[in-house]
DNA sequence: TTGAAAGCGGTACCAT
DNA sequence: ATGGTACCGCTTTCAA
């Protein structure tokens, strides 16, 4: 058996009190006493609890990740970040992958809330008021996602839209393709919304298609709406779709990006791997992570609603493969 | 404040034990009683808590996963399975991403020990003495690492190896480079190990290169290597490397696959965007995190260890892009 | 079948 | 500065 804080005391001669004081707050105890609970410690290779420690403390030292596919390139950056960053203070970060599934990812929630101090929520696919309703149970971080006055990160995607309708006014594209991403996420409608805008403002037309699903064969799928909408350039919801077009486009014998630019959003791996490598808008997946566990463990220490309980990150456009039209 | 085990008892007008008991085993209570406490539970929203369970009962319902890096395309296909499967058996995964670090790996390790119920480890980086410790301590399943008769499953790489070199050799090359990946990685020993064996059953040339980094870089920068090598086909430790490859290939004009043929390992998602495709040595991870989460669940639930302790999983080669030399 | 009570491994308050 | 002790929420004997 593991050693307990039993065998500390009892070996270093002292109370369990000291031994907790001595690991918890050191300078509440003399130096003497300090160094016979180190030194015990070191010999039973003692570790404390956490699981005893929270039971008493109401503290896991645990916060809840969850994502709802951890396969899909655009996440791992994000969760990756934000385990780091989760180590530094301290906290073990619970995975969990909810499939793309509300109802498990609302179980998944429940079932962990005993279990983690808080949760940081990526891009959640649960109606709204269920998510207002985890929140009032334990501290909560939304990423990629804006309910209400939730506290949460998100990305400026109106500006990464207007400057990817830009780059493609300014190469001389004036019809453009938006290929819709899922209708449940809230993303998705935040670059419909912007691009429709963005697209009034610049003078440039607009053919919707889709939805399709946010994938390599949704883009695939996607494909042959986009190229009986005639138009020379496509803004795809995410890269996956960017990939998948490019790919049936070369089948289709179309060009890229000579017949049609593509823009995706995400900056995944694969996007400066194929070639044309896809131009993209790129989002700070680290930053997000990264902030969204300094906010949540802001709010679990408590220090009473910080300033900015609601983030919106920059955006960039990344150029590479796209090109004017007639090229 | 959630509602505890003594709210339901109160409401219900039964003892904790009943409680407990109408929850955990409710064959051993009169119907009736049941009965009220099922309503009561109900009434309150009541979910035991996990922590206070795992304190008296030595489980946590939670399993401790461990890779070297969340952002590899190779691992989520097996952290998703892996979940999955665990959600079956009503546990929790708490993910680890050691950042490649063997240090970073055991002190995450021993952080989570008193956490979990056991470990699943993905190609672990620790050294083996430092495996075969948490061994003593925690039931543990090495996935894609081997370490004496430690439960473990891994791939078949020499088939792997055997299958690949076969193709090339089929395909008329008679001159191959292995581009090898990190020296303290098991995966790669095993590999180069391979490759040399049926390189010389199958009367092939072998140029060794490396090692380098595993990932895009790292193929970035053997890509010269391999020239210098003067061979016309290349076997990477894995499919990043063999992107990479591909990118300095073309920058140096030399054309894939008519100068040079590539086959890497692992069938990550991008190897299929490309083009011209990768061609692959692929391996189950679905199959492997489910087995490896059966497997560590078996030993947790101490079914005293299952017959196959020690899996190898069958690899097979996805042809796509390579063809013959002097194409 | 049910209830009382003793832990599980810590923390924290209260005395000393 | 230190020790004693009452919890934290649940499971599990042991009696009744």
């Amino acid at each position: 058996m593991a050693a307990t804080i039993k065998d500390v005391a009892r070996l270093a001669g002292v109370s369990q009190s000291s031994v907790s004081r001595a690991l918890a707050t050191p300078d509440q105890v003399r130096p003497a006493t300090r160094e016979r609970v180190e030194r015990a410690v070191a010999r039973l290779g003692y570790r404390p609890s956490g699981i005893a420690r929270g039971l008493s403390t109401g503290r896991t030292g645990t916060i809840g990740l969850v994502v709802p596919d951890i396969a899909n390139p655009f996440f791992p950056g994000i969760v990756k970040a934000a385990q780091r960053r989760s180590r530094e203070f301290g906290l073990a970060v619970l995975l969990a992958d909810s499939d793309e599934d509300p109802a498990t990812e609302v179980e998944v929630i429940r079932t962990l809330t005993k279990q983690v101090d808080g949760f940081v929520l990526c891009a959640p696919r649960a109606p709204d008021d269920e998510l207002r309703s985890v929140c009032g149970d334990i501290p909560v971080v939304l990423l990629n996602r804006r309910v209400g006055p939730l506290p949460s990160i998100i990305f400026d995607n109106a500006d990464g839209v207007r400057q990817a309708l830009a780059h493609l006014a300014a190469l001389g594209h004036r019809r453009v393709a938006y290929v819709a991403g899922p209708r449940a996420s809230w993303v998705n409608r935040e670059r419909a919304r912007a691009v429709r805008a963005v697209a009034a403002a610049l003078g440039l037309e607009v053919a919707e298609t889709g939805p399709v699903s946010p994938d390599f064969e949704g883009g695939v799928a996607a494909a042959d709406l986009v190229l009986a909408a005639s138009v020379t350039a496509v803004i795809a919801y995410n890269d996956m779709i960017g990939l998948g077009l490019m790919s049936r486009f070369a089948i289709r014998g179309v060009r890229v990006p000579a017949d049609v630019s593509i823009v995706g959003f995400d900056d995944i791996p694969a996007a400066a791997l194929v070639s044309p490598a896809l131009t993209t808008v790129a989002q700070p997946k680290d930053q997000c992570g990264r902030a969204g566990v300094d906010l949540l463990n802001d709010l679990i220490e408590d220090r009473d609603r910080p300033a900015a309980a609601r983030l919106s990150l920059p955006t960039r456009l990344i150029v590479r493969g796209s090109t004017g039209p007639e090229h």
